[in-house]
DNA sequence: CTGTATCCTGTAGGATACTG
DNA sequence: CAGTATCCTACAGGATACAG
């Protein structure tokens, strides 16, 4: 059910970094340039957004758009397959903002007994 | 929105790691033993299953029932709170099988152009 | 402004061996 | 069977500097 190469695993690996949830998650609520992911997204490093852009533009999850302007200006949309990954992604971020009390009272009851 | 201190981000980067997301849907299915989990999961070492079982366990998602047997026998069941978590991340792995084939194509398209 | 290039570090996580 | 303990390495990811 779970072997190795199954394709949910290749897919959950995909997902299961650092940043992708955020970054999609910004980009669901619209397009979005470099600078503005940079300063909404605290704490990424500049190499890691794009790294993370780069890697879900060639998923074709989001795409690039580079108006040959100066200073440039490039913007960074989800695809139709993108915006169908922020349905589940967005359902744990809820999960998340609903939950975690529960789970930090856990953690201390679990402190306290060990 | 994603300051870094917002307990949004505290719960993702708790689910966001390579086995979490795995050991919870093969516990949505029912109770398993830590041989069974080990078998299920291709890949995953013992070192990292009793580590993620144990984090899961102080979250309060997981439930640890040791039978007082010889050889032992060690149950582990998602508890209420953990339940909950399934339904999200079943989204998100119901969300990988049917899309996975378009990550790949996307992925061949963009590795041709470059 | 939107990146790349380089260097460096911490740590996630694998391999192996051992124990109650 | 269900773990711990130990060791080790690869790579995620940060800091800094620089470029188009």
């Amino acid at each position: 059910m779970y072997s190795a190469p199954c394709p949910s695993r290749a897919a959950l690996d995909r997902i299961a970094d650092k940043w992708t949830a955020l970054i999609v998650g910004q980009l669901a609520c619209g397009t979005r340039r470099f600078g503005e992911l940079r300063d909404e997204i605290e704490g990424i490093s500049e190499k890691m957004l794009t790294q993370t852009l780069r890697s879900l533009e060639r998923d074709g999850l989001v795409s690039r758009e580079v108006h040959p302007v100066v200073p440039p200006r490039v913007e960074y949309r989800l695809t139709e397959l993108g915006l169908t990954l922020d349905g589940p992604l967005a359902a744990v971020r809820e999960w998340a903002e609903q939950h975690i009390n529960e789970v930090e009272q856990a953690r201390l009851r679990y402190d306290a007994g060990a």
